[in-house]
DNA sequence: GTCTATAACACGATAGAC
DNA sequence: GTCTATCGTGTTATAGAC
């Protein structure tokens, strides 16, 4: 139940994205969006068309955080290795899993075009902008020339959305740090000598 | 649809088992299972005793699979560095993802102890395989010292588990092969010089 | 805008005939 | 062992009163 200072919509958006997160699409029903909002039958669908048309809008907002969270610690100033550090180190809910890349495995999610195209995007922008980060520090010379950008990019992304499922797994935190840990010191090793 | 040769539990575990990769636990259910099966609903409810028993059954076969598989690569002959390039490189249809690991988001497996299980244990015992054999490489001089066994084992299997993610929101194995090949090249640095 | 009523169907399971 | 019938509940809406 949220604030009744919150507008309807707005109520029945923040009830999908808690539940999109925390049970997918397909185990998300418009009846437990209804009473998380505390919102009526009449109220949803006059506001939004159905379940896909308020989950859409719900992914969308969550994407944009996501890629504004993401953002602000890739775009801080200082070095590259410490741009990617603060990325992967900042505080995350890590038993709650990524709300974005827990999508990918909603079979309902990945056959809508609308509904996949917001996690596709916004997990392409991430690999990409990481990419950026990392080929900057290559040039400035802060890293090794054998640094590959893209598929380095790829395994920090990676390295995340596994960690999430590692932690999950386990019902505990651990193994998702120390999988950021062994990447960290596995891309220490691509720091030029100073 | 299976063959008649196989009996009717057979076919009902084999069904839910296809069903849970590519649906999940909460988007399974047991008229879907009885019909990709060709069993009715008495037949699933004489051998099973409902949608947890089968599941159950289900996920421990894939389980003990997984293990049979990724166990083969990390005993294989050869140094620890190719054994664990065997293991990231091995065949997979990386667009279905993890039969085990897309369980973690799904919040009915997580909520009951006994199907939790098997996910738990197999991510784990793969972990700690990994570390084994990461340790063991050390040991022999294969790896200089600064590698940490379980840390990286960590990341290993978290960027497979992300590269699945990648791949699916991408819809293209592209970005599992590229997490990969990162990971790969990053590891390699930590190998000692002959 | 919000409410209740109703619909047609799916879910997960039980009962009992065959 | 397998079948059909039935059950109570949930799903995803639509209709129409207020």
């Amino acid at each position: 139940m949220y604030s009744a200072f919150m507008t309807t919509p707005e109520r029945l958006i923040e009830s999908t994205r808690e539940l999109l997160w925390e049970r997918g699409y397909v185990g998300t029903s418009p009846k437990a969006i209804q009473q998380r909002a505390g919102a009526g039958q009449g109220s949803m669908y006059h506001h939004f068309s159905g379940k896909p048309d308020l989950a859409l809008t719900a992914i969308r907002r969550t994407a944009e955080e996501l890629r504004a969270v993401a953002g602000s610690c890739l775009d801080s100033p200082g070095g590259a290795y410490d741009r990617v550090r603060a990325y992967l180190l900042r505080e995350r809910e890590v038993l709650r899993g990524c709300p974005i890349g827990r999508l990918t495995m909603d079979p309902d999610v990945m056959a809508d075009p609308e509904l996949r195209k917001p996690v596709d995007e916004t997990l392409d922008w991430l690999r990409g902008r990481l990419a950026e980060v990392l080929a900057e520090g290559r040039e400035r010379g802060e890293f090794t020339a054998g640094l590959a950008p893209e598929p380095i990019a790829a395994t920090v992304v990676a390295t995340v959305q596994g960690g999430y499922v590692l932690a999950r797994a386990a019902g505990s935190a651990a193994p998702f740090d120390s999988a950021v840990e062994g990447l960290l010191t596995l891309l220490a090793a691509f720091k030029a000598p100073v």
